[in-house]
Formats: C-alpha cells, sequence, structure tokens
DNA sequence: CTTGTCTGCCC
DNA sequence: ATTCTGC
DNA sequence: GCAGAATGGGCAGACAAG
C-alpha cells in the first residue's frame, strides 16, 4: 500500500472509474450531484441545532470573535441564525465511499517530496528517513524499527481499515468538542484563568483523566475516530491550560527579561502525557495542530502564542519527530519554500465554489454568508458542522494534510481546477471540528493563516521547542540559553531560508553545530534586507545623527538577488525568493559578463530596471512587468534592462552578509565591472549636509527613480529586516510633495478578517464636469484608522443606493462592481505615488489614450473634506494635467548614465 | 479560436 | 506596495 | 520598534466558457 492517503485515493478512484484521469473526472462531476449525503436523521437535529448555535458565536478566529462593535455582532449571529435555516446537504466525490483506509503520513511517496525539496544538493531525504538520535525522540518515530512498531501498526489498520467503513455519526462526538473549542471554550478558559492563575503542575487532572483513551484500541467500534475525538479535547484542554498559564507572564521594559523568564518558568511544567492522547508513535493528528492554531488565534498575546506552539512542536518531537516538517509547513502556510515555485492555483472564488457545492447552497448564499462572516474557514467549519457524511474517512494528519495540498498545487491542464476543487472538499468531508477551517485557510496563501504567527514568532517557537527537547529545562538561565537558540536559529533560517534543511539539521545533529549545516551559500536565495520608510530628510538626518551613511537612487525596478554558483550558472531570485531566472535571462548574461576575471561564487543584491539604451534612460516599472515570465529564446524579451547594483552578500566564499556596508561596497566593486545601461552600480552620494541632500533627492527623482536609500555605512546585511539601518526617502511620504486628489466614494466591498461588519475598501470617482460623470480612478483600502473606518462606514451607509447612478463611469469587469454603491457624497482627500494609465479605471476616459482611463499607484487616506462637495471633486482634466507633467518629467530626464558623478 | 475570470507575484 | 495596532 | 494583518494597481499565465 503505496499510497493510502485521504489524497491519494482521488487518482486510485479514478483508476476505478474509468482508463483515464480526465475521463474519469467527469464521471466524478455528474455523479457527485448523485452522491449527496443523507439529509441529517432527525433524531440529530436537537444536538444538531444546539451544537451551531453554539457554534454560531464561535469564529475560529480571534478577528471574529471580538467585533467591535456590539452591531456587528448581532449581524454576525443574524447572518448565521438565517444560515441554519436551509437545508444542507454535502455531495461527495464520487470515490470516497471507499475511501476508509488508514493514511499513511510518512511513505515513500512523501519521502520522495522530501527529497525533491534539495537546496543544494542536501535532500532531505536521509534525515526524514533518519531516526532522531536524541533521547525523547527515540520513543517515538519508526515503525520500522521501534519494538512496539509492529502492534500499533496493526491497531492502525483495525482500527482505520474496517471501522470506518461502516456508517456511523461521529459528528455526535464531534460536535460538543467544537462548542469547547469556541465560545464557550473561551469562557471556560477565562474562567479557569481566574480561578487557577497559578498552574497546578498536574495539569487539569480531572478532563484529562476521562478524555485520554490510551492504551490498547478501545475494540473496534469508535476506533480511531473517537481516539482522536477525545483526544482533540484532552489536548485542547491541555493547550489552553498552558496559554492560560502563559498569559499570567507579563512582559516588562527591560528587554528580554521578566517575561523571558517566566516563560521559561512555564516550559518546565510542561507533560507530555496532557498531550499525546493518540496512540504513541501514530501520526501527528492534524487536529493536534488545529486545536494549538485555534488557542494561538485566540490571544494576542505573542508570548503566549508562542509557549503554545512551543508545546505543540515539543510533543510533535517527543512523539513522531518527522512529522515537524509537516506541521511546521503548515504553520508556515506554504507548500515548499518559495524558491520551489510550487502553487496552489486556488484562491477565494474557487473555495467559495467548493463550499458552495459541499453546502448544497447557491454562490449567492455563500457570498452573503462569506460577507457576514468574513472569514472563509469560520464558513466552512459552519458548512461542515451540518453535513452528515455516509462514511467518515479516517482522521486528517499532519503529513496527510500537506502532502493532498501539494498534490492539489501539482494537478494541471485542461479540468485541473475540477480535480482541485474535489480534492479539497476530500479534505473537508474527512475533516472534524475546526479542521476545515484551516484547511480553508491553509488554501488561502494570499491571505494567510491569520493567527497571528508569521515567519518570526514560528522560528522562535522551533528554536525554544528543540532547545527544551534536547537539552531540557536544566541549567540557571534558561531564558537566556533559549534567547540563545532563538538567535542561532534565526540566523541560520535568515541565511538559508529553508525550514526542511532547518528542521533536519535540528534532528540530526546538535544545536550547536547549525551553522555547519544551515548557512549563507550561491544557490540558495536570502530574505533581502528591507527599509524603512521615512518623512523628511530631516528624519534621516535625526536617526542617522553620528553615523556615516550613504544616500543611493532607489530605482524603480525589481529587487533581483544574482547568484553566481561555483559551477559558473548563474540565478536570479526575487524580493519575495522566487527564482527569475526565466524573466531575467538576459541580467544573467549581463552579469556574467561583467564578472572580474577571478570571481568564482558571488551574491549581489541588485535592482533591474527597464532602461532604453539608446535614449540612456530608465523606464518606468510597468515596462519591466510586460516582460514574459518564461522566456522561452532570446527573441522573446521584450525591452532592455539595466542591473543596478547595490551589495554583495557573498564573494568567493567569503559571507559578506555579517561585515559593515562599507566592506561589502569595496567586494562589489572588486567583483563586477560597470557598462552604462548595462551593468552600473547604484548611484550613490556621501553627505551628511540637509541642502545636498535635498538637492540629492531632487535630482534622484529628476532621474527617474522613486528617490533614495539611506543606508549606514557600518550596518551588517539584516536579511529579511526592515531594518532601520536602511531608511526610504520618496518624494510621496513627505506631506505636500506628493500627488494628492479629492475623490468621490461611489461604492465599497465588506470587509474581511479584522474588518469584518465594516467595509474593507472603496471605490473611489474624479468628477468630470465635461460629460457630468464620476469616473472611477481607483480602490482604497488602507489609511484608515479602525475608527475612521467605522465612522466612515456608517455615515457612508446613509447614502447606500440600490445601483450605480447612470452617471457613475466603472469598468465592467466583476472586479469593479462594488457590493455596495453609494449617492457621490463624501469627499476624501487621498494621496498616491504615480498615475497610469489602467485597464480598469475610467478617470479621464479617452483624454490620453483613446478607451483608457488613468488611475494611481499605492492609494492611501489622507483625511476626509468636510469642506467639499463631490462636484468640487478634482476634475479629469486636472488628472489628465498631473498624468502630462509626470510624462513631460520623464522625457526630460537626463541620461542616467550620466550623473554617475562621484 | 477568442474572451473573460482567477491566481500569483511584482510593485 | 502603505498603513494601522497590540504588545 | 516589531510583527502581523488589513488593503491598493497591474501584469502574465492558466483555465473555463463560449
Amino acid at each position: 500500500m503505496k499510497q493510502s492517503s485521504i489524497a491519494s485515493l482521488w487518482s486510485k478512484a479514478s483508476k476505478r472509474l474509468g482508463s483515464g484521469v480526465a475521463q474519469a473526472d467527469e464521471q466524478t462531476d455528474s455523479n457527485s450531484k448523485s452522491q449527496t449525503l443523507k439529509p441529517e436523521a432527525s433524531h440529530c437535529k436537537e444536538s444538531r441545532g444546539e451544537n451551531l448555535e453554539a457554534q454560531n458565536d464561535i469564529p475560529l478566529s480571534k478577528e471574529v470573535v471580538q467585533p467591535r462593535e456590539a452591531g456587528r455582532l448581532k449581524r454576525l449571529r443574524k447572518g448565521c441564525a438565517a444560515a441554519k435555516e436551509s437545508v444542507t446537504e454535502l455531495c461527495l466525490p464520487k470515490d470516497l465511499e471507499e475511501d476508509n483506509e488508514a493514511e499513511v503520513p510518512v511513505d515513500s511517496k512523501y519521502l520522495e517530496d522530501c527529497a525533491n525539496l534539495s537546496v543544494n544538493g542536501n535532500t532531505t531525504k536521509d534525515v526524514c528517513a533518519a531516526r532522531p538520535v536524541s533521547g525523547a525522540a527515540k520513543c517515538a518515530s519508526d515503525r520500522e524499527t521501534i519494538p512496539n512498531k509492529k502492534r500499533h501498526k496493526t491497531d492502525s489498520v483495525e482500527n482505520d481499515g474496517v471501522e470506518l467503513s461502516a456508517e456511523f455519526c461521529s459528528e455526535g462526538d464531534i460536535a460538543p468538542r467544537e462548542t469547547g473549542g469556541g465560545l464557550k471554550g473561551q469562557e471556560r478558559g477565562r474562567e479557569d484563568e481566574a480561578e487557577d492563575p497559578l498552574p497546578d503542575k498536574e495539569n487539569t487532572p480531572g478532563e484529562e483523566q476521562v478524555l485520554k483513551p490510551r492504551g490498547p484500541p478501545s475494540g473496534r467500534g469508535s476506533g480511531m475516530a473517537e481516539a482522536v475525538g477525545g483526544a482533540m479535547e484532552a489536548f485542547e484542554s491541555a493547550i489552553r491550560a498552558t496559554a492560560s498559564r502563559a498569559s499570567g507572564i507579563k512582559s516588562s521594559k527591560d528587554g528580554v527579561g521578566a517575561a523571558a523568564l517566566a516563560a521559561a518558568e512555564q516550559h518546565k511544567a510542561f507533560s507530555l502525557d496532557s498531550y499525546v492522547t493518540w496512540k504513541a508513535g501514530a501520526p501527528t493528528p492534524f487536529g493536534f495542530l488545529c486545536e494549538a492554531f485555534e488557542v494561538v488565534a485566540n490571544t494576542t498575546k505573542r508570548q503566549e502564542k508562542a509557549t503554545v506552539l512551543i508545546d505543540a512542536f515539543r510533543t510533535i518531537l517527543a512523539t513522531r519527530p518527522e512529522d515537524l516538517i509537516a506541521a511546521v509547513r503548515l504553520t508556515a502556510n506554504e507548500l515548499s519554500p518559495p524558491h520551489e515555485g510550487l502553487e496552489l492555483g486556488l484562491g477565494e472564488a474557487t473555495l467559495k465554489d467548493v463550499l458552495a457545492d459541499a453546502s448544497g447552497k447557491t454562490k449567492a448564499a455563500i457570498d452573503k454568508q462569506y460577507q457576514e462572516v468574513g472569514d472563509l474557514g469560520s464558513l466552512a467549519v459552519e458548512v461542515r458542522s451540518r453535513v452528515r457524511t455516509l462514511v467518515t474517512p479516517p482522521p486528517l494528519t499532519v503529513a496527510a494534510v500537506l502532502k493532498s495540498l501539494r498534490e492539489v498545487a501539482r494537478l494541471e491542464g485542461s479540468k485541473a481546477m475540477n480535480k482541485k476543487k474535489n480534492a479539497i472538499s476530500k479534505l473537508l468531508v474527512a475533516s472534524r471540528g475546526n479542521e476545515a477551517g484551516y484547511i480553508m485557510r491553509a488554501c488561502e496563501f494570499k491571505r494567510g493563516l491569520r493567527i497571528g504567527v508569521n515567519d518570526s514568532t514560528l522560528l522562535t517557537a522551533i528554536a525554544h521547542a528543540f532547545h527544551l527537547h534536547k537539552l531540557g529545562c536544566e541549567g540557571r538561565s534558561l531564558a537566556d540559553k533559549l534567547e540563545e537558540t532563538a538567535q542561532a536559529v534565526r540566523r541560520a533560517f535568515c541565511e538559508c531560508p529553508c525550514y526542511e534543511v532547518l528542521i533536519e539539521s535540528l534532528l540530526k545533529h546538535e544545536i550547536s553545530e547549525l551553522p555547519n549545516y544551515c548557512h549563507l551559500v550561491a544557490g540558495v536565495p536570502i530574505k533581502p534586507m528591507l527599509a524603512k520608510p521615512t518623512l523628511g530628510i530631516s528624519e534621516v538626518l535625526d536617526k542617522f545623527s553620528g553615523t556615516e551613511f550613504t544616500c543611493e537612487y532607489k530605482y524603480d525596478g525589481e529587487r533581483a538577488q544574482i547568484h553566481i554558483v561555483d559551477d559558473g550558472s548563474v540565478q536570479v531570485y526575487s524580493r519575495n525568493s522566487e527564482n527569475s531566472i526565466g524573466k531575467y535571462p538576459d541580467a544573467a548574461e549581463i552579469i556574467k559578463k561583467h564578472l572580474q576575471t577571478d570571481v568564482k561564487s558571488l551574491i549581489i543584491d541588485a535592482e533591474v530596471v527597464a532602461y532604453d539604451r539608446k535614449a540612456g534612460k530608465i523606464k518606468p516599472f510597468q515596462e519591466l512587468s510586460r516582460r514574459a515570465k518564461k522566456v522561452v529564446s532570446a527573441k522573446d524579451i521584450k525591452g532592455e534592462l539595466c542591473v543596478f547594483a547595490f551589495d554583495c552578500l557573498y564573494f568567493n566564499g567569503d559571507i559578506l552578509v555579517r561585515k559593515p556596508l562599507s566592506e561589502r561596497q569595496k567586494a562589489l566593486r572588486s567583483a563586477l565591472g560597470e557598462t552604462p545601461g548595462e551593468c552600473q552600480f547604484a548611484n550613490g552620494r556621501v553627505s551628511s549636509d540637509l541642502m545636498e541632500l535635498q538637492a540629492f533627492l531632487d535630482e534622484a527623482v529628476n532621474d527617474c527613480t522613486e528617490g533614495l536609500m539611506v543606508k549606514a555605512m557600518d550596518a551588517t546585511y539584516e536579511p529579511s529586516k526592515r531594518s532601520t539601518n536602511w531608511l526610504k526617502l520618496k518624494k510621496d511620504y513627505m506631506t505636500g510633495a506628493a500627488d494628492s486628489f479629492d475623490v468621490v466614494p461611489i461604492g465599497a466591498w465588506f470587509g474581511k478578517g479584522k474588518r469584518t461588519g465594516v467595509y474593507g475598501s472603496f471605490l473611489l470617482a474624479i468628477y468630470n464636469p465635461q460629460t457630468e460623470e464620476y469616473q472611477t480612478i481607483s480602490k482604497i483600502g488602507t489609511g484608515f484608522s479602525e475608527q475612521q473606518l467605522e465612522e466612515h462606514s456608517a455615515k457612508l451607509r446613509e447614502f447606500e443606493i440600490p445601483g450605480p447612478r447612470n452617471y457613475y463611469r466603472y469598468g465592467d469587469a466583476a472586479a469593479m462592481q462594488p457590493e455596495v454603491w453609494f449617492e457621490a457624497k463624501a469627499v476624501w482627500e487621498v494621496k498616491a505615488a504615480d498615475l497610469s494609465i489602467s485597464p480598469m479605471h475610467q478617470a479621464a476616459r479617452g483624454m490620453v489614450e483613446p478607451g483608457k482611463g488613468i488611475s494611481i499607484r499605492f492609494p492611501r487616506l489622507v483625511r476626509e473634506r468636510d469642506d467639499k462637495d463631490p462636484e468640487d471633486a478634482t476634475t479629469a482634466e486636472q488628472v489628465v494635467e498631473m498624468y502630462q507633467k509626470q510624462a513631460v518629467a520623464r522625457a526630460h530626464a537626463k541620461p542616467a548614465a550620466e550623473d554617475d558623478d562621484y
């Protein structure tokens, strides 16, 4: 049985159904409606109703849990109550009824997947396969080598294989747990906290005893499903207890001090038994991770979030260390390291389709519910909770979920969307409790998991978990040691941003050896250093007073980290570590051509910019973005470019990241030569004189760049950090220096996540007195404080009209149809960086380019203009004027090569 | 075949 | 990209 | 100040729909 995970069943079913995948898929589609699930049995109704009642008040995450106004909460309740009326049915993919085997979480295919994520020749394979050496880890993992393995496997077959094929109502078991996971659970958590602020070391004894079905399986009956149901309650309570203990920690002003110390104390109370309620060594249940997510999502305290994750990871380390990579991947909300380029290919629209299909509701109904709930995750949980499945597949495991998602990502070709949708439905069908929600969120890569955890927090948790697991809580200054490990792990990840490599190294080797296995190397992109926005030259001088600094042009192109690997090959990586060699083969050639003779390996940081060599001028960003992403031959390349290099991170085996900028600049100049218009060093100047800097900034803007980057000469390169050692200075940050517009909000979209219940974005229009039209110029969604957003939402609600006025001009694409229309009343001042010819927006339509309007780049709200009427809004003519001014400025720019005057 | 929608990734 | 917010 | 989560325009590419 090579692949028996839930996801792989699809392909098996395909084979059964027909000779080819595509054909099978068609059949699946046409059959799916007839595979409708049994309507809920009437005897279940009551309990389900209760369940719903409770659940309505229990959104998945904190954003929804804590609406800022009572009104919003009311709306939410109302929405859910309405939804409750509807009949639901779940349409299962045809093959599911036979999907009753145990999942095999770490099978050979999975190991292959790991191996494919090789970095730098080091595959993950050996490590995945290798057994952890360290003490506690020994107890767990190997089904092959660990003595009690055989028993486990047998159990697993019995439980998963036989029992689950029988029809039974697992929801009955799961439902109360969901209730616990939601609002009631929260209240309970708070009570615990209040009554029992000091943790008792035994960890919620009563509940735990009841809920912990360890030891031999309790017969073939409830099997795995029940075990996991029980387990979820158990680790839920344990995790909550952890969280509430951690919440007692007070942060202190003196740095690492009190908070970290208190947290360190907490770690000593960690008890594996309170978490592990599934079979020792068995695959880590996905529900376990979701429960941790839930608790993490429900606190805003960073320390508390970390503690919960640390406990979860420690548990995995102690029971099934090979699951940690998958758990971390899911927590990081990535399918693979970014440079692997694996994409899910599912977004909001398609996921809503999945929910519509699964619930038997119309898309419109789902839309409406989504609008009220503001989160596809909670929506999925809700949908799943009142659907009864004929057959309940075995519980999901962490490894199986990740594997499924990766398989979804690999699906392509005609009908791919249907296949993807089916695969997701299958996961949803197999989900219990809040799992459906996190499956959904895992699919929303754009938005992330939204539990308040990103790389930085995650890395800390990984570091602490490994430290505690391997080295225990011993030592006098645990907090300091933990912090030390965290720093080492963060640094390792910065230089080698691949969780697979990181975790394997930590599993396989001593923590202290991490730098030997996880370090900067040509061929693996590192996270680029970022800059802080600043409001003006005086702020820059202020921040850098006393330090030497340099100013460089901030070119408006695409960030490119260019690697020369030892074998002479060249790679180009984007700001987000995507491999973009396909888009910039010419940049790679240019760099090759400019290498000095003794360059063996190199990593430079640069901006590639669209360029007109004949005119010797920089072209706008939009030109660059028109390039094909995958150039087949040199003739496909659209437009010339110039590489503006500004940093050097690695040179002939020397890791320069930790050296000061001054030194890195020298290295850069010794590694590369210059040719104007092909390969240049960023135009820079060293000065601390306000007037001189002002002049340089003006020059930069005149030369078609965005402004200046200001960098401390003695600073190291801080990967992925938006450091105050790099400041960016753009004209549009400075009040008065930016283009601003007085615009009229004529429509809006409902907000998601923490903006649930208010509008999330607005459609803005300028006024055209000639045509007497309001013409859209952009949407806007930033620049509001929460309070402003509430106020504006409330005010505009009064101006709501059923449809657009006939004097509104807006694009006819779906994305340009607001969910709500307004009378043209309010006037807002909006700031922007640039104007562009727009395929969507209608401002000054036809006045610059036939059939096209004008739009703005980086729009943000400045303030409301109470003093203006809508007819006083910026006019089409004024927009054209601004656009022309910008175009003329570009036309008059000096050739860039000529100002390289230093 | 063309056209429109969705997604991901640049900024 | 820009911006706001709780820690 | 950090870390996280809201949100923008616009492009290419992949599919779906017609």
